[in-house]
DNA sequence: CTGAAAGCGCTTACAG
DNA sequence: CTGAAAGCGCTTACAG
């Protein structure tokens, strides 16, 4: 630390000392009080607060093997991780059920070369027991193979193409949430349905377009296909591309709400009413959708539950588990959009 | 860590074996190669490619008393953190400056009590060797009270309300660069300027309404002055505000761009131009700056300057320097709203 | 330039 | 229920 006049700290030396009672006791006092007399507890714990005793945690798992925190890898750069609300909904809910059972989180951001040696070096050293991937493109192999040949738990945030079988993982059921919106529009009478797709490398984006494909079945089109990358920006390039090719489609489906969102504003600046021309769907239920004129028709995902249950599986893998694998349902919101 | 059956990672003594020397050659080695000869250096290097050797942070850590890495600590809620693109930068920009001299950051946000409390314990058990603060706001005395009573080194961004004395820090000269801005309303010919001021409790908010008003002299109206918390949303109810009581206003200046950009919106609204009947003025010139229309007049704060700064000063003080305090400059950024 | 040894501050069988 | 002792994996004077 700093200034050389800071006076020692306290250890559990000074802490059994003052109690009167041997460091192993003090020890058993800090993990849980098992096998530690009524008397001795009460003079352990007064003897911390006249010390001012605080663990010091390198000592603590330098001893068992142990740092009682994880880290929640984003494989994205600072401008999308600020872009996408997804990602904050993540970032709450796993730090939320993190603090529950006391363990704490690090954020490691890993968007260029030199970061995910970073990472890599920091996870691999054993700073961490464990990691939350969130990172929807399949990018980084490389860094994911590295801390996974490293013997270190992960558990991913939706399917890890190149590795659903190798770690753990929950993901929201695209395929089916896809095939519900799709089925939605089909009910509300539309017939020259298009989608804006996600990226090909994500398996959202892969299964979301499947789901599409498959409800849609002999009245597929693949000409009503054009691929976004879930900003805002090229949701709005996506339906500007669709328009020139096919002015007659009368439904669009957008892989996530920020698409979809830049959709509605391509739609609007060109004064094609929605849904009343044209219906929109969405998808995440993020707060844009109820931001937007019409508010978005989208499927919800269960983000707070995601979170848990990822956290769930990762504690669970570092208790010594096998990973699990979990794929949750999303529900369709229908609001104004479709 | 997990799975029982996984191998034993290999420790100094590991490699110190497999390259024929000590233990205390191959941590000289480790630690910057003094004092160890060129034979014992390449041996040691060989012995750690063949072992896959990786060092043990927390066993080092013990031994050093320093964890090489920092807090970056917000006192701020998720949605204020992804609301505000200052706070990004500031990470961008601080986490950059780290990796450059090999320290990691661990990002910490406390917005809620229960966060504060975690925060506390987290940084004052010696996880990391000192903190970045960032926080407009004066509140959690108590957190940073703690903190700096425990002796952890701490450089703030901004000057620290009730700390100004006790805690290093890095802030942009707010009183000056509001003069120049209200001084470049006064140049283009306005006469009834308003502003919308920042919390009453960050030392920005403060300083930027002590040199609009300052600048004002005589001119200066209390009347013309309209609080915001620094959101989009205040701005634009700031705004609102000030014309029911003042239609006459032919310039405002915001404390920051984004309530400029809210201010905009409500003109916007109302029909009113932009800057022919008032003149916009911000503060930060943020990305959303040049995304309004007309395009943001505004002072630009050295954000990476600050950052590096901070870093610096903050290095200075974990090596047992007295923390330093330092006001750098802004610049007037002539768009179009002003 | 190098090695032996002590020390950093915990935890955890083990014996009692 | 409790204490003595070994061990976790490094670093750092110290002596040579």
């Amino acid at each position: 630390m700093n200034s050389g006049d800071r006076p020692r700290r306290p250890t559990v030396s000074d802490v059994a000392a003052e109690a009167g009672v041997s460091r192993g006791t003090v020890s058993r006092y800090l993990n849980g009080g098992h096998w530690v007399s009524p008397e001795a507890e009460a003079a352990v714990a007064a003897a911390i607060r006249k010390t001012g005793y605080r663990i010091n945690p390198h000592a603590r798992s330098l001893a068992t093997q142990r740092t009682n925190s994880v880290a929640f890898l984003l494989t994205e750069s600072f401008e999308r991780l600020f872009e996408d609300p997804n990602f904050a909904r993540l970032m709450r809910g796993t730090s939320a059920a993190l603090a529950e059972r006391d363990v704490s989180l690090v954020f490691i951001l890993a968007g260029s070369d030199a970061e995910r040696r970073r990472a890599r070096d920091f996870i691999t050293q054993g700073h961490v027991d464990g990691v939350l991937l969130v990172s929807s493109h399949a990018g980084e192999p490389g860094l994911i193979e590295e801390i996974h040949r490293a013997g270190v738990p992960v558990i991913a945030c939706g399917i890890p193409l190149g590795f659903e079988r190798k770690l753990g993982w929950v993901a929201a059921d695209d395929t089916t949430g896809a095939r519900e919106m799709t089925a939605h529009l089909r009910s509300l009478g539309r017939t020259r349905i298009a989608t804006i797709a996600g990226p090909r490398d994500t398996s959202g984006g892969i299964q979301r377009l499947t789901g599409f494909r498959e409800e849609l079945g002999e009245a597929f089109d693949a000409d009503l296909v054009e691929h976004g990358d879930y900003s805002r920006r090229s949701g709005r390039a996506a339906m500007a591309a669709l328009l020139e090719r096919a002015p007659d489609i009368d439904a669009v489906f957008a892989a996530n709400d920020l698409m979809a969102a830049g959709a509605l504003a391509e739609l609007a600046e060109r004064g094609i009413t929605v849904p009343g021309r044209i219906a929109v769907g969405g998808f995440d239920d993020a707060a844009v959708a109820v931001e937007t004129t019409p508010a978005l028709t989208t499927m919800r995902q269960p983000f707070d539950r995601i979170s848990q249950e990822m956290v769930r599986l990762l504690l669970e893998v570092i208790a010594g588990e096998k990973p699990a694998r979990m794929t949750l349902p999303t529900d369709l919101v229908v609001r104004d959009s479709a």
